[in-house]
DNA sequence: CTGAAAGCGCTTACAG
DNA sequence: CTGAAAGCGCTTACAG
């Protein structure tokens, strides 16, 4: 198994290529390679034709099981091609069909977004998916050189990708306008930007938050500190309004000194946690609108020496599979975000073959009731039912 | 910005497709779609040709900077494309030059690999530099169905991929063994799996295992308990290694009571706690393989209501970045696996461009002392210094 | 029912 | 220094 190299030519040094690497990402030093050095060709139609004895284009039919071609001719090409293990050449194919069937999936410019758990999990369902549709997955992050350098078009206008599932999203993203189900087919994945009207595919969140928010209601919390993540996020707007309307449905009046931004991270959780305590000592619950934010909140709690959740009540927001192992485990609300990725997929792939309909989901979410959550110190002065 | 469908005959229904999505991953029903149906083209070379008024030969060679072209030429040449924004199909690039400056990363079969940040992070530095160096990320996943159907090699054959990084492999993995630097260059990732000899840049677990154990030792732990992985698995091995020497060194003896198989997992690093604390209810530390074992650990710990660290050490192997906000935070090693991601995608690009050189790099690790680890309740009577 | 031919959009020897 | 031509490996009208 060791494997030599045997001098086949297939090593020439390239000089040019390591000064490149710094610079403009650039494929001359490949394309200039002489023809020779080139990985050797497989099978191709030519030669299934030649030995079926039939020409290129029945045999491409035969393979595209096109009901022209005779049973007879059928199963003697087929027979021939599986003998010499034929595989299409899918740039050939690609090429003369003008479909890639490949998919995107454009992560944010966040860092560590590939190793967050709530991307994974979107991933992995699409990635399931794609594969079982017979499509491939290209990763791209959409940093702020590939917006200006239009690399979310150039993907399509170079023939990379069909189309792209949108990841991580907010109202800033003005190059969300640039998509357009004709030429680029585009799906936003948990979520429902408004900068551009585009097809989606998300979790309910507002059910979710209705749920978590009764149930602190319900355990006697009324003083809730709410910690959130930038306006601009749909999804985090959704949330905030509906813990707004279900304190006052309790008759609590809104005010903003429990409310604070963290920034979806651990490190914004705990420091979003720490000003609102700061603001009001008073506060017996806090909920956030991530697992992320809770968790990082939890750990700031547990460092000021305050029980959770005895002295304070933390909830999240996504039941990444993690949440059950964190110190009090974490009640949460479950989001099915390996069934989102994978629904978002099916629509986006369908969009690609043609379909007219726009796609607008809303996939069910429910609470999971763990450790972080108990009835509030002051419950018994506490109303247990709404006002309204 | 409202998208509508006008009706420009882009949008036949495919009858066929919805009955194939479950079946046979086919994009026939996108190969059959008639030519009128296709996404329109852009400007091509021909089109560069005519308005330059050269040939097209000129133009791909000015486009490629091929210096056999004039001065005056290349400059007007170049100017008409800037001007018609060319973009290269890259399609016919590659069917041409043999090269699609692509590269599949193939994730383990493993529950939310996707998911898991130690993948997560290992991905962020493959795309970073990858995107740097002009090249495309793809992502396959090595289920049973995948290697059986030999896809780690139709990805080369049909020409989806120049090259592959292998996640998460382990000697069990025969398959490794198809992988042969000339026509299918391959380059495992933070592993080294003697099942096949390929190139691989990974951490230096021994030095990381050998960091934690000293420190362990030095705080006056003897009884620490030690959950690992499978054995299969050439790093894991590794840390068991140093394990077994590091006690050994100061004078204890192996003892097999104290290990068990953690599976990586949180869950399976709890059920390993929990049955090495049966058999040793005296042990004082226990080290894990990894960060989400580790966890798992102490939150069965926790549940049991023992104080970490005051009853029981823990220590981790990783450093995630979300060990740090768990309860109490993690003393781990940290792996650069940022770094690793990234430099085994520059090998493997070095590899794909011709390199003959076998590719074995070790990268630094260091330990970092957070708050799961404290002095042995039984320190005073263990002694300091190493026997050896 | 099948074949010869044109075309997808590039790159690269080969001439001149 | 530049162009005409062949080729990469497919698909698909167009004939017959």
């Amino acid at each position: 198994m060791r494997q030599t190299n045997d001098g086949n030519g297939d090593h020439r040094p390239f000089a040019e290529s390591s000064a490149q690497n710094e610079g403009e990402p650039s494929n001359a030093s490949l394309l200039s390679r002489s023809r020779t050095d080139r990985p050797s060709r497989g099978v191709n139609l030519r030669d299934g034709a030649r030995v079926a004895d039939v020409s290129v284009a029945t045999v491409s039919m035969v393979l595209n099981n096109n009901p022209r071609i005779s049973r007879t001719t059928h199963a003697k090409v087929q027979r021939v091609m599986d003998k010499l293990g034929y595989q299409p050449n899918r740039l050939a194919q690609s090429l003369s069909s003008r479909y890639t069937c490949v998919l995107a999936v454009l992560l944010p410019d966040v860092r560590h977004a590939f190793a967050d758990a709530y991307f994974g999990e979107l991933l992995s369902g699409v990635c399931e998916r794609a594969q079982r549709l017979g499509y491939k997955v290209m990763i791209e992050q959409a940093k702020p050189a590939f917006i200006e350098e239009r690399k979310h078009l150039e993907i399509f206008d170079r023939r990379y990708v069909d189309g792209v599932l949108c990841l991580g999203t907010n109202d800033t993203n003005e190059f969300l306008k640039d998509f357009d189900p004709t030429p680029y087919p585009a799906l936003v994945v948990d979520n429902n930007p408004i900068v551009a009207e585009l097809d989606h595919v998300m979790c309910d969140y507002e059910s979710g938050a209705t749920q978590v928010l009764n149930y602190l209601l319900q355990l006697g919390h009324r003083r809730i500190g709410f910690i959130t993540a930038a306006n601009e996020i749909t999804t985090a707007r959704t949330v905030h309004n509906v813990y707004r309307r279900r304190l006052a449905a309790f008759g609590v009046a809104y005010d903003s000194s429990f409310i604070e931004d963290g920034k979806f991270t651990e490190e914004g959780g705990a420091e979003a946690a720490r000003a609102i305590l700061e603001r009001r000592p008073d506060l017996t619950a806090i909920m956030a609108g991530n697992d992320k934010m809770a968790i990082g909140a939890m750990h700031l709690l547990h460092r000021m020496g305050k029980d959770v959740p005895r002295d304070i009540s933390v909830t999240g927001f996504d039941d990444l599979h993690h949440a059950a192992f964190v110190n009090p485990s974490l009640t949460t609300v479950h989001l099915p975000l390996y069934q989102v990725g994978s629904i978002a997929t099916d629509r986006l792939i369908e969009r690609i073959q043609g379909r007219p309909e726009r796609v607008a989901e809303k996939i069910n979410t429910h609470l999971v009731v763990r450790d972080s959550t108990a009835m509030a110190r002051d419950a018994s002065r506490a109303t247990f039912e709404p006002a309204d």
